[in-house]
DNA sequence: ATGAACGAGATTGGATACAATCAATCCATG
DNA sequence: CATGGATTGATTGTATCCAATCTCGTTCAT
């Protein structure tokens, strides 16, 4: 479906479901030499995707002794929402205010993109749509290292995000959310967005939390 | 003098410096093979040392083509101290109310350390005793993820900031703000220690964005 | 019983070799 | 002369192999 360009690239989206899905369990430590086999590759992709990992905090890394998968407690979900909340805050307050006419008719697509989506059902289109569409907003800000950084705290919890999205009265929801969202970018109204932006986040981290508390 | 337990640890150290001290320019390449030889290691190490500038956003990665060092505007580097000072507030807003009364003596044994060091005028130990001030005080805000993202963003600009403890002027100046700091630490006083932690970044900031906006 | 020294097996770290891809040049063609 | 397509050299991507290190159980001395 989506192309894969190398193998490291696709090892680590692996590697972000298996973590997910519990396959590999926090504390764990993560063979290279079985999980490569298992993935169909060398070693050599696997450690490198290893450390994509490692500087999102997803793995830990003892020299010598390996990876360890992180585990991802509430206490750090919730960090990683408040880390979050300080980037994001600070994208759209930077960001809304430059929105042109033409940015809000492409970010108005983009919600459309993820309504489509959601009427078919697929989960992995809703997912993806949605990313495009909040990070357009984002990218708005002019700032590519806090765009950057935010990518890599949405990519911490992104795995776990399908859940989310599966209920189809989250999905109805979040589109409304959405469109809220627009008409406060029209108005060009830093402060609403900013706060609609923060209810989008908190529906997501009571699901991902009851998902990560409960041992599946 | 310090210890490198891997080779990938002391390409990593190599890269920083070499790209702080521009031999590694601004949108070159960094072809692997060469400067592998050159380091006297395989590309292996170079290419996971790699892997960690890139989550830094030190190099730009394009698959198949190579990775390219990413140029630090003074635009950049105005953008990295905001993210900054996004992060280090919430760390301090979070973790001066937090200190103990250990805490702050262990503080104030890593203040003096700092000026043992600044007397010798020895650069790298007031850079490295600098740094163990500043995180051990992060530190307390109990966010280990936080304090990762503040300590990635250091090392974005960490390379640089040896200029700015050549002078013995700054040295002077840094050791004044950073007993203010303390005192506003015992004080427990949360705003006081933000602002104080904002002067400091804003010192070096400038001779910085000097440092890199003149071809050396 | 305790703990230090040792060794076997497992695992990671790194070097080398080969395959895949890209970029630039050259040549043929219109 | 411009354009498009093959070709070659350079560079990256990955697999495989060997070296270095750690873990853990065993042995031995105290």
């Amino acid at each position: 479906m989506t192309e894969v360009v190398t193998a490291q690239a696709g090892v680590l989206r692996e590697l972000r479901t298996l973590i997910a899905a519990g396959k590999l369990g926090p504390g764990q430590q993560v063979v290279q030499d079985s999980l490569a086999a298992s993935l169909g590759v060398s070693r050599v992709p696997l450690r490198e995707a290893l450390k994509v990992l490692e500087g999102e905090g997803q793995v830990i890394y003892h020299p010598h002794r390996g990876y360890f998968v992180a585990d991802l407690s509430v206490t750090d979900l919730v960090e990683v929402y408040r880390i979050r909340s300080l980037l994001e805050d600070e994208a759209l307050r930077v960001g809304v205010p430059l929105l042109t006419d033409e940015d809000l008719e492409y970010l108005e697509g983009l919600i459309q993109d993820v309504e489509v989506a959601a009427k078919s059902a697929d989960v992995t289109a809703v997912t993806s749509a949605n990313r495009r569409f909040h990070f357009a907003l984002f990218e708005s800000s002019n700032m590519p290292r806090l765009v950057r950084l935010i990518r890599n705290q949405w990519d911490a919890t992104d795995a776990y995000r399908g859940v989310y999205f599966a209920a189809a009265s989250n999905l109805d929801q979040m589109n409304r959310e959405h469109r809220a969202m627009l008409a406060a970018l029209r108005a060009r109204d830093v402060e609403k967005s900013i706060a609609l932006q923060a209810a989008h986040r908190e529906n997501s981290v009571s699901v991902v939390s009851e998902l990560i508390s409960k041992p599946s």
